[in-house]
RNA sequence: GGUCCCAUCGUUUAGCGGCCUAGGACACCGCCCUCUCACGGCGGCAGCACGGGUUCAAAUCCCGUUGGGAUCACCA
């Protein structure tokens, strides 16, 4: 029988095309995303073409909403591809579900050259086989109607049966050299042929995906070593497209590790963790979120964790991906994202930083000039102090309420020491006496150090922890002085005082 | 069961025969800074799965063992 005889792709360069083709179900997989990722980085690193499609030849668990998900996410991420799904292309369309007959031609060209021919045989009858022959049923199908003649095809179809297409798989070991692996030999009969078009006519993924990467001109093939499988079979189908004149060579293949959860498992589609959007919700920002994931199996240098797409883009080379499975980490993950948040321009934290307000209810969705003004001097005092941007509200709701709306909690109240109504009519006392447009952080704080520290003797903690709760009505908040500030002299004694009636 | 993949601190990684008494980051624990919380700084804890070989020299190469995982669909 033969053997593999097409070439492997030999692009480096500006020729190099990868792609992300996800199947429209369910939510989008951080995993899923990594994949994307690796794809869009090394695309960017070589200088060639990152290309998109949507492989939806499942309509019984397809879904649109599906596929609006995975534009969202993308479209968040910044993960801009060349050519594909809404940019066009070369090769459109780039939905499956619309190729319908590229592939049937394809299936032709198959046909004719006798690299797939038709299977009867349902499972249940493989099964029978394997039985009666003595082998253990996980073995398959065995091959045995590659070369069944006119005559019985025609009986079966006497029944009414329609055939299945199988790929003449040969009969030689498939030896490929995974980019991030090394060399892999997969030696020969460890599969059978397989079905490649339904008795129905429709195209499986075992056929549509190698063909579309063909007809697409797709150099490398970087996707999850759960599919590190089923790439001798791919091969085995590349080579039959090539001597069926239908390409010219074989991509090469990375085989990307797994991201875990806890314990051995894969990150499971029901486990939040996994869902891409939930750490969206939490207040990921893309930057960080993104430089978590390339972590996982793949770092720019020894010592340096955190770094921007550009410098993953001039850096990346799947050839550096490690092959073992990694765990995603949440500890880490908001560690990242914290220094990313770090990293944001003040400017840029602020825009970040307002949808989170507004679906928290803390602001409007337009901001009145009041808000605005309260936001630009709060926004740096927690841009610090955040993990995740869905801590702000929590963090800046007290500055846009009035004194009447302050609730003071319980664990802040547990906090304060014994003389907290002296603390609090000693520091209205001060503050009273700083006139309305001296009342800035500066001319409090020293008002403040000089009546609580200096003559009351207090020390800071005690003396400044009841202020805190008073007007913040938290245990922890952003810096005391600063805030006071933000709230101006009026509302800010009028907190302490209602706090004073308190206690 | 067949085939394939994987194996360095708790996690993620550096390491691609001598620079290793194994480096970084996160987490954790101290200390410093400090109005809380953070940030920042300093220090600490902690790892080459096991056994053979090759070599003057092995975390690094080879073999085996063990342990994980994937896949064997008319899903993708």
């Amino acid at each position: 029988m033969s053997s593999i005889t097409a070439p492997f792709s030999t692009a480096t360069g500006p020729d190099v095309k990868v792609r992300f083709c996800p199947s429209p179900t369910g939510t989008p997989h951080v995993g899923l995303i990594r994949t994307a990722l690796f794809n869009w980085a090394y695309a960017r690193h070589t200088g060639g073409q990152f290309l998109f499609r949507i492989e939806d030849t499942d309509a019984e668990r397809d879904s649109e909403e599906s596929f609006d998900q995975i534009l969202d996410a993308l479209g968040w991420l910044g993960l801009n591809w060349d050519e594909g799904v809404n940019v066009g292309g070369p090769a459109e369309p780039y939905r499956q579900s619309e190729r319908g007959h590229i592939y049937q031609e394809v299936i032709e060209k198959l046909k004719a050259s006798g690299h797939i021919y038709e299977s009867f045989l349902t499972g249940e009858e493989i099964d029978e086989r394997n039985k009666a022959a003595g082998r253990a049923v996980q073995l398959g199908y065995d091959n045995s109607e590659r070369d069944s003649t006119e005559e019985q095809r025609a009986a079966y179809r006497a029944e009414g049966r329609s055939p299945a297409l199988r790929l003449r798989v040969p009969e030689v070991d498939i030896t490929f050299t995974d980019l991030v692996r090394g060399e892999i030999t997969f030696p020969a009969g460890s599969f059978p042929d397989f079905v490649v078009v339904r008795p129905n006519g429709q195209p499986l993924y075992t056929l549509v995906n190698p063909v579309d990467d063909a007809l697409m001109g797709v150099t490398h093939v970087l996707r999850g070593e759960d599919l590190l499988s089923s790439t001798p079979r791919q091969i085995a189908l590349y080579n039959a497209m090539y001597e069926a004149g239908i390409t010219q060579f074989i991509p090469q293949f990375g085989h990307l590790p797994y991201v875990m959860g806890e314990g051995n498992k894969k990150l499971s589609k029901r486990d939040p963790q996994a869902n891409l959007f939930h750490h969206r919700d939490r207040g990921f920002i893309p930057e960080g979120l993104l430089n978590y994931l390339a972590l996982l199996g793949w770092g720019l240098s020894a010592d340096q964790d955190i770094f921007t797409m550009d410098e993953l883009a001039a850096a990346f080379d799947v050839k550096n991906v490690n092959p073992n499975p990694a765990r995603f980490d949440q500890k880490k993950a908001d560690a990242i994202n914290a220094a990313h948040i770090r990293l944001l321009s003040a400017e840029d934290f602020k825009s970040r930083l307002l949808p989170y307000l507004q679906s928290a209810g803390v602001v409007g969705v337009t901001l009145t000039a009041n808000e605005q003004a309260i936001l630009d001097a709060a926004a740096p005092l927690i841009q610090e102090r955040l993990v995740v941007l869905s801590e702000a509200p929590d963090l800046l709701s007290f500055l846009f309420k009035t004194a009447d709306q302050i609730s003071i909690d319980t664990d802040a109240l547990d906090g304060m020491p014994e003389n907290v109504a002296e603390v609090l009519t000693a520091a209205i006392a001060a503050l009273q006496g700083i006139g309305e447009n001296e009342f800035k952080t500066e001319p409090v704080q020293a008002a403040l150090n000089h009546a609580l520290i200096e003559v009351l003797g207090l020390k800071p903690r005690f003396a400044f922890g009841p202020l805190r709760t008073g007007i913040s009505g938290r245990r922890i908040s952003p810096p005391l002085f600063e805030s006071m500030e933000i709230l101006g002299r009026t509302e800010t004694i009028a907190r302490l005082e209602a706090f004073a009636r308190t206690v």
